[in-house]
RNA sequence: GCGCUCUUAGCUCAGUUGGUUAGAGCGUUCGCCUCACACGCGAAAGGUCAAAGGUUCGAAUCCUUUAGAGCGCACCA
């Protein structure tokens, strides 16, 4: 028995010595898995892509989750003999990214990005984003990630690059993506569109006014935003409302508050007839839905008072003021003139910007747009069709299933998606101007061209990440033999930001799904249930807790009993139970190696009563197979565990004692022969989910048969 | 408003398609430094599976209703 053995487990310094064991090895990439024999040339292949971290910083315990689970699956097929690839990299996460280092320069050095400037803000971007990226890979590899590195991709790389060029072009020519003047979420204080599903709905109080344009004006009008009122264009009402039917039609002029007004009264079934006074003031340049009020009544939509700043535009006494300013100025000037007639206290939802805080104005702005419902040309179908079918048919399949109903509920209500956005980093928008000449795709020969000044949504990048990792648009061997990948797993948080823009992209650019299963996993609570977050200062950092722990005890409190689709708690507490099974993993060998040191590890020389602890843990060995075939490695986890702990050192190293220390050598043989057999098939089963302490203990074992236990064969009778 | 989920031992959670006395971890109580391990061993207490009704030979598991909690989406004039 090796001297390691006398002292207790030290995972610290166990943990980043075999990885590097790992690594030097190569055995990562399935090509040198063939290569050297541990997996056959025309074994099935096994893919999956680790969802890029955006290089922000840090991972977090969210992230130790999302590799825990990932590398149970990849070890596990990897065992079993496929050509499995797990392929890394990171994000650029142009927004979030982009105002991490906005905020640093402004903290440090208090300039805008308009002080500094579009080149210099994105070299300090790239430095960042670089650094970030060390800190990340650093933190992926001590978790004991089993990432192919070879593969390593970045979704803001030159063949990243290439690939969102290609399908902007080809949407672009298929007539999906469009140029229009929208509303848009507009952040004043990010200075940039963001998209629906980047607000963050926040409850605060606000106060709501009953006024009238004029003394002569027929309806009151209900608002919270009253300094938006000098846009109006018209006042809308419910078809069915008795109160205000003999005025629809009517128009009206008024000056309000210094500007001159033109009123319509129109009929809309999207007014509620028992909000307020049943009767909405429309500014279609400022509302999302008031501009689809105006586009049904014909009526002028870009009569725009607010800039991008969130100051009013319009002259008078409002000229150039803030819009909480403004609302003040308003108020005061509709007391002042008697027109208004009631100020009430409501609870309302403001949208903020999820990266900044900054409130939303919806502004009318030229964006780029895909369009998620017009037939793409030969194929008869829309965009949101091919995000629909896959899920519907079954051929993605989700997990926990219940999530496919908020995936269809969601893209039920999809509307057009938008792309561009003001921010610096990131994809350029792949569009050429010159004069009233425009060019898509790469950039056109000659002198004078100039490119479109906004940047893609950092979603659309992602959205290509399972095909533009392996190679395309080139049709690589990759490619051909890793794709549709076979497992997704990531948050449900980012079902629709990244899985349905996955399913989006990757069904238009190649036909096919870009996985056949979705896993979605929780979200990482602390121990009281909260979230996790900076600001209450409840972080775990996976490398802190790999530092105390060590990682395969965090792995294993991540994943043992951990459903998908359900938050969990977690605890240094949690952790520490699991660091305890790691150490009585190791004492169980020592036990067992200390034991058997002249033994024959032979299966063959187990007899008896032997063979039904054999038997016993063939049966387990086919249910854990099972569970993890079916992705429940939470089942497996717990099973194993329970397995090694209260069967192998409770019940069959209990009663070895004495059939070790008796005079029955046939016995004593068989006994020896068993435990080694039992050590190492339990030790095989329980890699995947504890990678470090078992490789090192497998490493000491009579049975090796292998490099590396990561490479060794999974024990199941078939 | 539309939709989804949850409610199981003091706490945190499992319980895969309905099938014998409902499980785990932590915690608690009692006894143990027994030559693998005190990061441990042995034993014990603890649950009308939120409530009511239904389907079934049989329900924590399926259906209906109610109550409470959480989440998503929409609205938010």
């Amino acid at each position: 028995m090796p001297d390691k053995f006398l002292k207790p487990y030290d995972p610290v310094a166990t943990e980043p010595r075999v990885y590097a064991e790992w690594a030097k090895s190569g055995l990562f990439s399935p090509d040198e898995c063939v290569k050297q024999g541990v997996a056959k040339p025309d074994a099935p292949t096994f893919s999956m892509v680790l969802p890029p971290p955006n290089v922000t910083g840090r991972l977090h315990m969210g992230h130790a989750l999302m590799l825990a689970v990932e590398d149970v699956f990849t070890r596990y097929k990897r065992m079993r003999g496929f050509r499995t690839l797990w392929l890394p990299g990171t994000d650029h996460a142009a927004i979030a990214t982009q105002s991490v280092v906005e905020k640093q320069i402004k903290k440090d050095e208090d300039k805008s990005r308009h002080d500094i400037g579009r080149e210099e803000l994105l070299k300090r971007i790239e430095t960042f984003a670089s650094a970030s990226r060390d800190t990340i890979i650093g933190q992926l590899k001590a978790m004991g990630a089993s990432l192919d590195w070879s593969r390593e991709a970045f979704t803001l790389d030159e063949s990243r690059s290439r690939a969102v060029r290609t399908i902007f072009k080809k949407m672009s020519d298929d007539g999906l993506i469009y140029r229009g003047l929208r509303i848009v979420n507009w952040d004043p204080k990010g200075q940039t569109t963001i998209s629906d599903d980047e607000i963050v709905y926040e409850e605060r109080p606000a106060k709501l006014y009953t006024f009238r344009y004029a003394k002569d004006f027929p309806i009151p009008v209900a608002t919270t935003r009253p300094e938006t009122k000098v846009g109006d264009v018209a006042v809308a009402v419910h078809p069915d409302d008795a109160r205000y039917q003999e005025y629809v039609g009517n128009e009206y002029d008024a000056v309000f508050c210094d500007v001159p007004i033109h009123v319509k009264i129109v009929a809309d079934k999207e007014v509620d007839p028992a909000f307020g006074t049943g009767a909405v003031g429309v500014t279609p340049a400022h509302s999302m839905t008031d501009w689809d009020i105006a586009d049904r009544h014909l009526l002028t939509q870009d009569r725009s008072v607010i800039n991008e700043y969130a100051k009013m535009t319009v002259p008078g006494r409002l000229e150039g003021k803030k819009t909480a300013e403004a609302r003040e100025l308003v108020v005061a000037w509709l007391t002042s003139e008697g027109l208004l007639e009631k100020t009430e206290d409501i609870r309302q939802n403001i949208a903020t910007a999820e990266r900044t805080g900054g409130v939303i104005e919806p502004l009318p702005k030229l964006q780029w747009f895909i369009d998620v419902n017009k037939k793409i040309p030969g194929r008869d179908r829309s965009l949101k069709e091919l995000m629909l079918e896959p899920v519907r048919s079954g051929e993605i399949r989700i997990l926990p299933e219940y999530f496919d109903k908020t995936y269809f509920h969601w893209i039920e209500h999809l509307r057009d998606w938008c792309i561009s956005r003001q921010i610096w980093y990131g994809h350029r928008i792949p569009v050429w101007y010159k004069g009233e000449e425009a060019v898509v795709g790469e950039k056109p020969d000659g002198e004078g061209w100039v490119q479109d000044e906004d940047t893609l949504d950092t979603w659309f990048s992602s959205g290509l990440w399972t095909f533009s990792t392996l190679g395309w648009p080139d049709e690589t061997i990759d490619l051909g033999t890793y794709h549709p990948t076979d497992l997704l797993e990531t948050g449900y948080d980012i079902l629709f930001f990244w899985v349905a823009r996955m399913i989006l992209m990757t069904e238009y650019a190649l036909g096919v799904v870009p996985f056949k299963t979705v896993y979605l996993h929780g979200l990482v609570r602390d121990a009281q249930g909260r979230k996790m977050s900076k600001s209450l200062g409840n972080n775990m950092d996976p490398l802190d807790v790999a530092a105390k722990f060590g990682a395969d005890a965090a792995r294993m409190a991540l994943v043992v009993g951990n459903t998908p689709g359900t938050d969990m708690r977690m605890s240094e507490e949690k952790i520490k139970g699991y660091k305890h099974f790691a150490n009585k993993l190791w004492n169980i060998a020592r036990f067992v190696l200390s034991n058997t040191e002249e033994a024959d590890p032979s299966a063959a020389l187990i007899e008896g009563r032997d063979r039904d602890h054999i038997v016993k843990l063939d049966a387990l060995a086919k249910e854990v197979s099972d569970d993890l075939d079916n992705f429940r490695g939470h089942l497996a986890a717990e099973k194993l565990y329970h397995y090694a702990w209260h069967e192998l050192a409770d019940v069959i190293l209990e009663e070895s004692k004495p059939i070790l220390a008796g005079a029955d050598h046939k016995a004593k043989a068989s006994r020896q022969a068993l435990l080694l057999t039992i050590l190492d098939r339990t030790l095989r089963m329980l890699h995947p989910f504890m990678p470090f302490v078992t490789e090192e203990i497998w490493q000491s074992l009579p049975t090796k048969d292998a490099p590396h236990l990561m490479v060794a064969r999974w024990p199941v009778v078939e």
